[in-house]
DNA sequence: TGTACATCAGTGAACGCGCGTTCACTGATGTAC
DNA sequence: TGTACATCAGTGAACGCGCGTTCACTGATGTAC
């Protein structure tokens, strides 16, 4: 038999999991640096003093959410880099750009929390969990510009220019993330999404036309 | 003689200001939705409730601070324009670019708190105070395709393809206005601002070719 | 100009409340033999 | 397998503290005559 985890360790697990869900459920409608720790134990159904023994405060918290949320986006990335690097025929194309501006808005169906949760603390007021995001986008982008220098259209490209082009993408994915979020809340009419996602196309088209033309008078 | 304000009315204004100041320095370090009306009052060197004499609540004095941080924004950004609508020669050329980022340095440089308050807001936890922001962000991206619609190199394009560049320009600016903050923090090493210049630089570049070409195809 | 009254920005005491953190504890789970 | 002891995740009482808000107030400024 394989071996699993003590009852004592899978119940610490299951607690610390529903003090990270508590979290994330409370940071719909607020900051992480206005969080309180009793409304966290509160609604995971835990003693306050349970926090203890998983956090060490608040900020300990938040970066263990950043790991959380950033772990789920990095799957969503692996996917959309395979997809799009697979794909036969034209690259930048119509095709592509629909697939990979789709794939985002399936993720913030699927993921609202976490990508609200980003969006917000990526500038937010506490310190520690803006640098882990900041962090982990440089690493997000690093692995988009190495996707890219192994494609043909990357001949030529310094090295810089393609982690610049990389960074672009990553933030155009948050922002347009961010942007889905707010046109699916409550008080949006039903097309704001599709707005925005077609504004997001004509953005990627934008990029990926400057792209085919970057080495033109070089 | 020119009619002045009375002096009670004077007074008022003045400690109207101190609480604007005060919250905006206290927000160098944490957000607006854990900031305590106590500590404002206490850094602007009133009583308590001097602060109803204002504000209803923070919400209220969040979107004042949108007005006035959004009211120097704007400011900067009439100059940014009319210097890059003047300006003989090439549009889109690097003198132009170069210049742009400049003046947001400048502006960085002068106002990093008002910097900070939008950057750190624009996704906050402070609903009314995230719609102030996104509403005057979305009249700025405006006036910048107005502005566009002016220029001969905008001949052909639909409206709503200018407001989407505009829009890209506008992101892109609050984008480098925060990580320029970000780079000239205290940590940083004396080279990351001009870093974060030279990617600026090179994404403005990027855009401007897809500029170029984006009519073609069509 | 002088006087009598109205306005109202800012005060200071008081309130009830929820906060973060400490501490000694309990009892189920884990381990040694 | 059974027993005796160790570990440690979660508890519940207690603490001192700063919070937002209320209220009646004060005294300088404004206004009417």
């Amino acid at each position: 038999m394989s071996h699993t985890l003590g009852v004592r360790q899978a119940q610490k697990q299951k607690t610390r999991q529903a003090l990270l869900d508590a979290a994330l459920q409370l940071l719909e409608e607020q900051s992480l640096s206005s969080l309180g720790l009793r409304e966290v134990t509160r609604v995971a159904g835990v003693a306050p003093t349970a926090f203890y023994r998983h956090f060490r405060d608040m900020a300990d918290l938040g970066v263990a959410l950043v790991e959380e949320a950033l772990g789920s986006l990095h799957t969503a990335l692996t996917a959309l880099l395979s997809a799009t690097g697979d794909s036969a025929g034209e690259d930048d194309g119509e095709e592509r750009i629909a697939a990979t501006v789709e794939l985002i808005a399936a993720y913030v169906r699927t993921h609202p929390a976490h990508v609200r949760f980003i969006a917000r603390e990526q500038h937010g007021g506490v310190q520690a969990v803006r640098a882990a995001i900041g962090g982990q986008l440089a690493l997000f982008a690093q692995e988009v510009s190495h996707q890219f220098a192994h494609e043909p259209q990357a001949a030529g490209w310094a090295e810089d220019d393609l982690l610049m082009l990389a960074g672009m993408y990553v933030d155009h994915m948050v922002m347009t993330a961010s942007a889905l979020l707010e046109a699916g809340a409550a008080g949006a009419d039903p097309e704001a999404a599709e707005r925005v996602a077609a504004t997001a196309r004509r953005q990627l088209r934008l990029v990926g036309l400057g792209r085919r033309h970057w080495l033109d008078e070089r």
